[in-house]
RNA sequence: GGGCGGUUCGCAUAGCGGCAAUUGCACGAGACUGUAAAUCUCGCGGCCUAAAGGCCUCCGGAGGUUCGAGUCCUCCACCGCCCA
């Protein structure tokens, strides 16, 4: 594994070398949250151009569970994705389970919501997981705040999820060392900086998993609170230079373009997938500029339901080259997504994930005269 | 010809003396940020109001009983089923 930056001008590209692959940052992961992003095939994804998706531990923690993914040689294989793959630890259904959970110095407890059996989950047992799971890069298990949330219960968030970095960093390096796995093959494991929107908790947070040492940096508990750009970018500056940074769980294309122009070189959302299956659907208008402050958005959004597409025939975005766009229009779509049929999903998503992915060739390809205009 | 049953906001339904009136679908408007999400919220007779609320018109038609009727009674119209 390594990660070479090879300018941070006008934004950082970089080249992240993973056990299954290279990936060119910044990028956007598809999430594909049980083994799979909803109503796509594998090779939908590897045709839209995906380079990494992201998965959860905690879900596969559930099913197939821990034990079928040691037997069959973890997720991969089994989803048919040989590319990259990160994992999120669980960190964020501590948050949005919120109302099942219980959480101890120790480790956290859920209350299956599928099932109501216990399940426990450990700094120690999610990289556990995570190995079994064949991940390219770990995110350790962290307490995600609410926000709004007091300076007090922020801090006791922030200082569990330092303790169980920590652990996590010791229990990583326990098993590369015991797997005898080398500086190119092993996976990568990030920390992440907690704190809710308290910038010296921010600072108590990056200073101390600085100290630890990770391979990359997460900033969680961001979304989807607004104009965070500015904070993203006092957490930028505080990180080192030479690691990954990665935004979780942002966001609107328009914060995607703030946050790379501040430093940031990952992302994950759900909005390009789940708001293609509710209908909601992104055209492009014009080049995204890469700036702290977006003032026009580069986009509009279709509301495919809408009885104007009724009769529209045109492509949903005539200017976008994937497959829901040239093969299909508008008003087919709409027939689609009023009469329920799956396929609506699956080509609303794809043309959803194609216009983030674009969005994100297009950030890495600006160049420096590009930026002068 | 006789006997039942029915007629309620686009469609389908609830309603058994205090109702602008239930629910589903359809329709319309929104939301969605490390996915418990093919989900959720709101609106859906008209008018006034920022809102609380107020006014008007309403349950096939016409009468009647009652303080009060979608609900009870009478007649009429139409629809369905059964018997001749």
């Amino acid at each position: 594994m390594s990660f070479k930056l090879l300018t941070t001008n006008p934004i950082r590209r970089g080249v992240l070398t993973l056990p299954h692959g290279k990936v060119q940052t910044p990028f956007f992961m598809p999430i594909a949250t049980r083994g799979a992003v909803k109503s796509l095939a594998a090779d939908d994804v590897k045709k839209l151009g995906a380079e990494i998706i992201l998965s959860n531990t905690y879900h596969l923690l559930q099913r197939p569970g821990l034990e079928f993914l040691k037997k069959h040689g973890g997720l991969h294989g089994f989803m048919g994705w040989p590319k990259p793959i990160l994992t999120d630890s669980g960190g964020f259904q501590v948050f949005s389970l919120s109302k099942y959970r219980k959480i101890t110095p120790e480790g956290v407890t859920f209350q299956s919501e599928i099932d109501g059996r216990k399940i426990f989950l450990s700094p120690e047992k999610v990289v556990d997981a995570q190995f079994a799971i064949g991940s390219d890069i770990m995110m350790v298990l962290d307490v995600c705040s609410p926000w709004p949330c007091t300076h007090k219960d922020a801090d006791e968030g922030l200082n569990i999820t330092l303790d169980w970095a920590r652990r996590s960093k010791v229990h990583f390096d326990k098993i590369v060392k015991r797997k005898k796995l080398t500086k190119k093959n092993r996976p990568l494991i990030f920390g992440i900086a907690q704190g809710s929107l308290y910038k010296d908790l921010r600072k108590k947070s990056i200073a101390e998993l600085t100290k630890l040492g990770f391979d990359g940096y997460g900033i969680g508990g961001v979304a989807p609170k607004k104009k965070i750009t500015e904070f993203v970018k006092w957490c930028t500056e505080l990180l080192p230079v030479d690691k990954p940074r990665y935004l979780m769980g942002v966001g609107r294309p328009e914060d995607i373009v703030e946050a790379v122009a501040v430093g940031v070189d990952m992302f994950d959302c759900v909005i390009p997938t789940r708001e293609a299956r509710h209908g909601s659907l992104f055209i492009k208008t014009s080049m995204p500029k890469i700036t702290e402050s977006v003032k026009k958005l580069f986009y509009t959004t279709a509301h495919i339901k809408k009885e104007l597409y009724t009769h529209d025939m045109k492509p949903l975005d005539p200017h976008c080259s994937c497959l829901t766009c040239t093969t299909t229009t508008r008003s087919y779509l709409r027939h689609l997504f009023v009469t329920r049929e799956a396929l609506f999903m699956r080509l609303a998503s794809i043309h959803n994930l194609a216009f983030y992915l674009n969005m994100m060739r297009e950030l890495q390809t600006t160049t420096m005269s590009s930026r002068m205009k």
